[in-house]
DNA sequence: TCCTGTGAAACGGTTCACAGCC
DNA sequence: GGCTGTGAACCGTTTCACAGGA
């Protein structure tokens, strides 16, 4: 078995005497749940490959993704059958088949927008060159900082954003700036050809369908342990 | 009207005369989205009220928010009844309204933990204390930093972590450190009383359950973006 | 008339339970 | 016997549609 339904153009192995799937039926949703804790399993199996691991069933790895053996399944299930029955999966094959469901399988080429405390912290984060993400520019309004390097990243002009974009093939933004000007920012980085944009500046942006956004609200998370907290200070 | 169901020992305004709420009923569960979208519906009644808005309707709110106006009246409806048929919801009013739900009419005494770049980065933010966030420790182990102030706040030992939390009334706990240690000191931090914990570490934390947890996982969120965009390229 | 508040329907994700294969 | 893969049941969330108050 083993294979991959990278290209979402295939149904999970059944019946081929089946009535054909719709086109509408064929780009499967996956939901934003099931990626996150993909890439929990992910970290899961790499920690167990150090461990000497060679195998693992449904429920070690629910174990440490938080959640439970058969959402484990269904979650992988969505993608091909990477498991033998009776005893589990393969750790670094199933680990590889995540990687390219994730597409981790190639290297990424980051811009990062405001060169600010957050950004800097981003900057210097050594978990995203590990994974394949490459910090190829860095661009700042701040004359003082432009021109400078951080190791050998140049500090460029925040109104160059669209050419650096396009001359440095930049796929990912990591958008660490003031939210008065995330809009228009994001804006100017998806025409300049940005596919995918994380932003830190609290306000939800709108940008075309087809740019992945990953919202990282920082103060919304405090909000959401006050909220918590404040609800079992109250028992009724 | 205008009750608001802060203790959750009330049910929403309805005909006294139906039968009593069990117990069980009364403890209302809110799901993470609700309160994620009520955070973005208070920052939104906030820029309104700057631009001199006195009066707002739910589709309004849920363009801001990204969302529908169903969802908009449905997620407050959970709280009380805020608004007037025909003419909408009281800027300033709802606005106090979200406060106290998101615990927000009180300061909160936070800890940082890990005085490294992130932790510095969080430390500056200046959103947090705006929304009622105050440092009032920081802790880490490296015994250079140990004894340094950031501003007014002292950065103490990390052996001293239970003791820090104790003495100076810790609420909430930020966890700005290596994925190795994040579990045993998220546990030392709720030994030593925390009510909440951020957490920076790409790792998922196993705690009480009474112990609100709010997971930042940077990685995670890049691969949520390649993850799009590589299935994005695959058409069909 | 306008817009809220809310039951009811629709949807989507999670859990269950078991057939099927190793 | 053990564990996967998956339809079906379940459950929570979102959307719909409309009754009812300003």
């Amino acid at each position: 078995m083993h294979n991959i339904v990278t290209d979402f153009t295939s149904r999970p192995p059944g019946r081929s005497s089946r009535p054909q799937p719709q086109v509408s039926d064929v780009v499967r949703r996956v939901s934003e749940s099931t990626i996150r804790r993909l890439s929990h399993y992910l970290r899961a199996l790499e920690h167990m490959h150090q461990r000497g691991a060679v195998t693992v069933a449904s429920d070690e790895l629910a174990e440490e993704g938080g959640t439970t053996a058969a959402q484990v399944r269904k979650d992988l299930s969505q993608f091909g059958s990477f498991g033998k029955r009776g005893l589990g999966y393969d750790v670094l094959g199933l680990a590889e088949h995540l990687r390219v469901i994730l597409g981790l399988n190639r290297r990424w080429r980051v811009l990062l927008v405001g060169a600010g405390r957050i950004g800097a912290a981003l900057f210097e984060y050594p978990n995203f060159a590990e994974r394949g993400y490459d910090w190829v520019a860095i661009v700042d309004d701040d004359f003082a900082k432009i021109g400078q390097r951080w190791g050998t990243v140049l500090i460029r002009a925040a109104d160059d954003l669209e050419d650096v974009i396009r001359s440095d093939r930049v796929d990912l933004v990591v958008l660490a700036v003031p939210a008065e000007v995330a809009q228009t920012t994001a804006e100017r980085a998806v025409a300049g050809g940005a596919r995918g944009v994380m932003n830190f500046a609290p306000i939800q942006l709108r940008l075309p369908a087809d740019v992945a956004v990953a919202d990282v609200n920082l103060v919304m998370e405090l909000e959401s342990l006050s909220f918590s907290i404040t609800k079992h200070e109250q028992p009724a």
